[in-house]
RNA sequence: GGUCCAAUGGAGAAGCGGCUUAACUCAGUGCCCUCUCAAGGCACCAUUCACGGGUUCGAAUCCCGUUUGGAUCACCA
């Protein structure tokens, strides 16, 4: 008769620590009353999702709020879907985002007292565990292979059944461990799963820090802990990581939910304390169909962290819609902070929605004009050439020319009470202000079109007087005034009420004149304010302008 | 199909039994300002809280049922 502890002892030899020896190399945090230690868990499997970024960002603000600990901990169990460097890249992007870990896997090196940090490195802390496991008897190898498995998934589909390994269909949890041993022995591949002692007619209850205390179906299923390759499953790993990492709270997305009677069954039957759970909701997108899903890395661009990244939307509009998102109330409280030092705000969980939002790119550009619009030049100088360097060449060398009249262009109608906000993102500043650069003018110029309203006579008369007669050594007021001159003497009203009241007698309106001008500067029908524009290109480049488009039309 | 979660306007939501003729923000619409646009200012945008029943003097708020939506049921996390 082979005994479960010769059974565990074949299995792993090799395996000399015991849990005892784990809890002493891994004690209990000195943390003051209430400090809560949080993990971001990624799987280095692709970029970084606009969901894991959510998650990150209230994990680090949990840990911050309280003086606790962020950690991060790479969950790279699946080594088949493993994308090599994503796990640096998402270390990296979390960054930009200002979430950066006190503890724990940092990209190419790892910090902290509770490691290794990532999951691959910890195969012997699992088979510590298991073996204590195997030992006693509430875990025993599987053997089972794929084909069997189809066929008894298969069976229980055609009786209705709940599917998975479970009660009579668990068939090699019947075997002797003289069996087991003789298989073992024989070279047949197994993995070892977790023997449930659970009734699925029995209701757990269990605690969440967003939904809060509800009733779940007790876990009946057998579930493979270790695999044949040695590595843990997600849910054996978390239940031993965030014991050992001393874990207080376990913020992650609610598709979790479902199987949160496995872990309370494994924490239970270790004799651990679980940690305090917070289940976040999903981010979701209305999809083709109509209905709502969560947002995916396939079809949707919003759902990688990156897209924002190259578009160039500032880091923080990104982290205040979330924000918005994760707390009803911090939209209120932004506002009245002027958009600023957002680290500030208490986060609470039971402000929190339940339910999944709909990302709002319309809301994201609103935060994001905000904050371009709040900058001053210099900030959006510094911002537009980091952003540019490493997306955006073309808009990387257009500054590079001259930095300084970069920042003119930039300044206009901005630092003061209510600045422009007409910038969007940085992506696409080099469609917005391109015109103030002469090569760019060129090109755009090619395709020139004026108001339809107007005879080419009529258009060359404008920009003739205006280059002839308008003086730029003035200030704004005088300027308008001199152009309403203009408009006056070319039949022209000088304004829109005149116009309304007697539209017989006049071309048109000092608007008209004014958009004559917006055009043949800009080739665009709207641009800032005129007058800084031309202050900008200078009186001969004005002119240049004129000429050029007097001469081709 | 089993299990669990959820349900207030176009979107995010406040609301926790009477103070609600449902706050606030984004979007939209209109007007004002104005050289255009952006910004800004002022309005408008749910007679009603998925539906049905109940409890109560009183319900968006509590209870039950229905419906709808979502999550999950892998040697993926």
């Amino acid at each position: 008769m082979v005994t479960n502890k010769e059974l565990a002892e074949l299995i792993f030899p090799e395996i000399k620590e015991t849990i005892e020896d784990l809890e002493k190399k891994y004690p209990e945090r000195n943390l003051k009353e209430g400090a809560e230690v949080t993990r971001f868990a990624p799987s280095p499997t692709g970029f970084l999702h606009t969901g894991s970024l959510f998650t990150s960002l209230i994990c680090h603000k949990v840990a911050r709020d309280s003086g606790g600990v962020f950690y991060v901990r790479l969950e790279d169990t699946d080594t088949k879907r493993e994308i090599q460097g994503s796990g640096e890249q998402l270390l990296e992007q979390l960054k930009l985002f200002n979430i950066v870990p006190d503890e724990g896997y940092l990209g190419n090196s790892q910090k902290g007292n509770y490691g290794p940090y990532i999951q691959s490195q910890r195969a012997d802390i699992y088979k510590v565990v298991i073996k204590y496991l195997l030992e006693n008897g509430l875990a025993y190898p599987d053997f089972a292979s794929q084909e069997e498995l189809d066929e008894i998934r298969k069976k229980q589909e055609e009786q209705k059944l709940t599917p998975g390994y479970y009660g009579e269909f668990a068939k090699y949890r019947f075997l002797t461990n003289d069996e087991r041993k003789e298989r073992i022995l024989n070279g047949e591949p197994y993995v070892i799963r977790f023997k449930s002692s659970g009734n699925h007619l029995n209701k757990v209850p269990v605690s969440d820090l967003v939904h809060g205390d509800f009733e779940i179906a007790e876990n009946d299923l057998d579930i493979v802990i270790l695999k044949s390759d040695g590595l843990p499953t997600y849910h054996f790993a978390h239940v031993c990581d965030d014991h050992f990492m001393r874990t207080t709270t376990v913020i992650r997305g609610e598709e979790w939910i479902a199987s949160l009677p496995i872990h309370v069954q494994l924490f239970a039957t270790l004799g651990w304390k679980a940690p305090k759970y917070a289940h976040l909701p999903v981010i979701m997108k209305i999809g083709e169909n109509g209905n709502k899903r969560k947002l995916s890395k396939r079809h949707d661009k919003e759902a990688a962290v990156s897209f924002f990244l190259e578009d160039g939307y500032p880091s923080e509009a990104l982290i205040m819609y979330l924000m918005t998102i994760a707390n009803s109330n911090f939209e209120e409280w932004i506002f009245e902070h002027k958009f600023t030092g957002m680290e500030e705000f208490k986060f609470s969980f039971s402000k929190m929605s339940l339910e999944g939002a709909l990302f709002d790119m319309g809301k994201l550009s609103f935060f994001s004009k905000e904050i371009l619009g709040r900058m001053n030049k210099h900030e959006i100088l510094e911002r537009t050439k980091k952003y540019a360097k490493e997306f955006n060449p073309e808009l990387y060398s257009l500054v590079e020319r001259d930095e300084n009249y970069f920042m003119e262009i930039m300044n206009i109608e901005r630092e003061k009470e209510n600045p422009r906000k007409d910038y969007e993102k940085l992506g696409n500043l080099k469609e917005i202000i391109g015109f103030f650069y002469n090569d760019i003018y060129e090109e755009l110029s090619s395709n020139i079109v004026f108001n339809e309203k107007f005879s080419n006579q009529d258009i060359k008369d404008v920009l003739a007087q205006v280059r002839d007669n308008l003086s730029l050594e003035q200030d704004e007021q005088n300027w308008f005034n001199n152009m309403k001159e203009i408009a006056s003497f070319l039949g022209f009203a000088t304004d829109r009420k005149a116009l309304k009241a007697n539209p017989e007698a006049f071309k048109g309106s000092v608007s008209d004149v004014a958009e004559i001008i917006r055009i043949a500067l800009t080739t665009r029908k709207n641009s800032p304010n005129l007058y800084y524009v031309m202050q900008l290109l200078k009186k001969s480049e004005c002119d240049r302008r004129f000429n050029s488009v007097i001469s081709k039309l």
